[in-house]
DNA sequence: GTCCCTATACTCGGATAGCAAGTGTCCGAGTATAGGCGG
DNA sequence: CCGCCTATACTCGGACACTTGCTATCCGAGTATAGGGAC
């Protein structure tokens, strides 16, 4: 079981989008330039994004990305939703109602126990990712990240935006 | 996402086994047989369990599978674990130490908080797993399967196990 | 009848192909901007 | 000087290869059993 690197890269990309000034828009090239991760690809997670209504895009000359709705607003959830899907990571094919034992379909009508410890495990892990929003880890970064960086981030943005 | 189809039938084998007289063996093509999956891709799982301890193997004529442990101390989570290793879903690449706002290693001991608060669902969803027990899945099984069924799966097991 | 030996059939176990999904890349459609031209 | 128009450069967005890891399969090593023969 592995979550897709996009989820991450686009967890980083909203997490710069949530720095920045409210209206301002960050080209695609421009987030995987600040990641040094491969433009193209990062531009389809960031379609994902868009899809799920995480981001909007404008296109034209000075276009780029930037949130669609408050940093507040949006969870880890939501990011790894639009990027993963929304299928559960256990997916029961029913083999209980294979075999030698099966019996008529219409004693299956419960999904299975093993299905719903899992599905009730993967629903913990959820609400746990529910509980942060990028809010959070935009506060975060700005407590514990050194000022060092901090400065050059903030002149590497300026320089590239304007 | 997406856990591997050997996660479920591991499962369900180990809730069969949890299931026989203590001391009983089932041999893997049969248990392959009574839930229709590809035998020899099922034994591959089993070796699993087994490396993990969560199974005991005899080989020769009468030999097979049985568990390894009493069914109330194999947990979910021990199944989970076995099948799919113990690398996290979530992996960081640290990305945040690349690009133009990088600076000098030392001022990143601490994992990035994005990875953080990935890890801490994992552990939610890793801790409800853990909960459940083999034993509470037989118990479980006993409880609501039909007796048509039960009556069908013990006619099968013991015509097989002789 | 009892013990031993041998051949057998069955088991597990690791090594070997096939396939799907994630990963990475390319190029085209569309738009706001910048500059030039006319009024 | 001001407004408009056109060409441009830049953006996003979907369509096309490649690689990794899961899926599936095959065949060999090892062992308890069953049967037969000797005592």
């Amino acid at each position: 079981m592995k979550l897709s690197d996009g989820v991450e890269w686009a967890t980083h990309c909203c997490t710069i989008l949530g720095s920045l000034p409210t209206g301002v828009a960050m080209p695609g090239h421009r987030l995987a330039e600040f990641h040094e991760v491969p433009p193209d690809y990062l531009g389809k997670q960031l379609q994902s994004l868009r899809k799920a209504g995480i981001v909007e895009s404008t296109p034209g000359r000075r276009g780029g990305f930037r949130l669609g709705r408050p940093a507040a607003d949006i969870s880890l959830l939501d990011i790894v939703t639009a990027i993963e899907g929304h299928e559960p990571a256990f997916r029961c094919t029913e083999i209980r109602q294979r075999g030698p034992s099966a019996v008529g379909r219409k004693h299956y009508v419960r999904p299975c126990g093993i299905a719903r410890a899992m599905w009730r495990a993967e629903e913990k892990w959820r609400a746990e990712l529910e509980r942060v929003s990028i809010a959070d880890l935009v506060a975060e970064l700005d407590a514990t990240v050194a000022t060092e960086q901090t400065e050059k981030a903030i002149d590497w943005l300026t320089e590239v935006l304007t």
